[in-house]
DNA sequence: CAACTAATAT
DNA sequence: AATATTAGTT
């Protein structure tokens, strides 16, 4: 297997996010209790926005609802600090779209569960979540392949609610072909829905990442991008739309607590 | 050793 | 069923 790899390369450095597509959505994962108990400090914590956008505040207490006395174990409660759990992951569709959007950048050969998860650059969100994901994502990659081509496409909701509702780009039901490139498929239709997004993606034009020079050569399949940090957060300023970016944890049946990252506007 | 993937566990 | 965790490779 030989690699040309400049080629592929210049071309993802030009195919690198838009607005419409990956940049916008500069959300955290991270729970109030979270950040405390692993010592991070809320990246949002001085961040320029004045108004609405402090995190509803932690009820910290005990994530089991009163039920059991809570007096057993010692430790009642209040400080097991350090050895706290992460809330599971819920993968909504905006999240998941834009998982999808970032292995479509990258095409199927780098799409590793690391480099997709720099490229998503959602705060919080770990390699293993993205492996995880990414493990599920391709057994429905490879189950669609097997199926007939007229069927399904567009209205069957009983099959993998998550996965249908981000349109499956077409390299990827083919062979990892890395080599002969992707274009987008994607067109931003999503003005349609909504004008005023429209708007801030006329303006914002060319989106881009500030400066990428050049980073670290490809060499087998790894390299590096500097400007990819996902402490990366990117404040869009829109006049008369707010923007939700607000992380609510919910608490299931079970007591356990889940993440769900609020819609920002998009689809 | 770090990261990937498949397998398994919750 | 969805996500996490482990285990075996590369």
């Amino acid at each position: 297997m030989k690699e040309d790899d400049s080629n592929w390369f210049s071309k993802w450095e030009d195919e690198l996010p838009s607005q419409e597509d990956l940049m916008p959505l500069s959300q955290t994962l991270i729970t109030p209790d979270l950040a405390i108990a692993f010592d991070i400090r809320t990246p949002n914590s001085h961040t320029p926005t004045p108004l609405n956008n402090h995190l509803h505040l932690p009820p910290i207490s005990t994530p089991s609802s009163g039920e059991f006395d809570s007096s057993e174990l010692g430790a009642s409660g209040d400080e097991p600090a350090r050895t706290l759990k992460r809330p599971r992951l819920v993968w909504t569709p905006q999240l998941h779209k834009r998982f999808v959007d970032a292995v479509a950048h990258l095409g199927i050969k780098n799409a590793v569960p690391k480099t997709i998860m720099q490229l998503m650059s959602v705060d919080g969100l770990t390699r293993e979540n993205v492996a995880s994901h990414l493990q599920k994502y391709r057994l429905y990659l490879k189950r669609m392949q097997g199926l007939s081509p007229g069927a399904g496409s567009g209205g069957d909701p009983a099959t993998d609610h998550l996965f249908a509702s981000s349109p499956v780009p077409a390299h990827f039901l083919h062979q990892g072909r890395p080599n002969s490139d992707h274009f987008l498929p994607y067109v931003p239709v999503a003005a349609l829905q909504h004008p005023q997004q429209m708007a801030a993606v006329a303006g914002h034009l060319q989106p881009r990442y500030g400066q990428i020079g050049h980073f670290g050569s490809p060499r087998n399949g790894q390299f590096e991008h500097p400007l990819l940090s996902r402490q990366n957060q990117q404040v869009v300023h829109r006049v008369g739309a707010p923007v939700h970016n607000s992380v609510d944890d919910l608490e299931s049946a079970n007591g356990r607590k889940v993440l769900t990252l609020f819609p920002t506007g998009d689809d």
